[in-house]
DNA sequence: GTACTGATTTTCT
DNA sequence: GAAAATCAGTACC
């Protein structure tokens, strides 16, 4: 499950001078056959990129003042997508606390609204495939630095999605059991 | 500490 | 025209 490898993966945002980086501490999976996912009802022009191939960033717009940002998950066609709903920052904090106009470390990316504006990930950042080493937004594997923070299988909790209006008790949602900053 | 409400705009019906 | 995968502020224990 892609929602589950994505868990303590490095998410970084490279720009001229201000580089942000955070690690991936929880997500949600939208799954193609679910009724909660922006791809179930077919492809539309929003999120056309759900349908693209699998790495690259989804980035849309909500409640008029948000942003939030998945990554391809499915195959091309599918539709799905996971969503990443909180960050643990780790460089470019100062440019995060300027971006979000807080200096409490725990409230800069604990929230998928709130990482999204710590990174500047606005719909500029749409479509940009996130493995590959040349774009703005990128995703480092969690095994590349795996010996400097092993993440075990118990470590990862599972529980109910959030802030879902088609609401369904099925668990995938995924963080790190105890990690201070997901978003509860 | 928890609970409720308003903000604000893109997207789809 | 209504809904939306949210957040910050205010009110009240």
């Amino acid at each position: 499950m892609v929602a589950r490898k994505l868990l303590g993966c490095y998410l970084a945002h490279i720009e001229e001078k201000q580089t942000t980086v955070g690690r991936i501490v929880e997500t949600e999976a939208y799954l193609s056959d679910d009724p909660a996912a922006h791809g179930f009802v077919g492809k539309t022009k929003r999120n056309a990129v759900l349908f693209g191939p699998v790495g690259h960033a989804y980035v849309y717009f909500i409640y008029g003042m948000h942003f939030c940002f998945n990554v391809a998950s499915g195959k091309e066609g599918s539709g799905e997508g996971v969503l990443v709903r909180a960050l643990e920052p780790l460089e470019g904090i100062a440019v995060m606390e300027r971006r979000r106009g807080t200096r409490d470390l725990i409230n800069l990316c604990n929230g998928p609204g709130k990482l999204a504006q710590a990174l500047g990930i606005t719909r500029a950042l749409d479509g940009v495939p996130v493995f590959d080493d040349k774009s703005p937004l990128q995703i480092w594997s969690a095994d590349t630095f795996a010996a400097a923070s092993p993440i075990r299988p118990a470590q990862i909790a599972r529980t109910t999605r959030i802030g879902v209006a088609k609401a369904q008790e099925l668990e995938l949602r995924f963080h790190l059991k105890g990690n201070r900053f997901v978003s509860r």
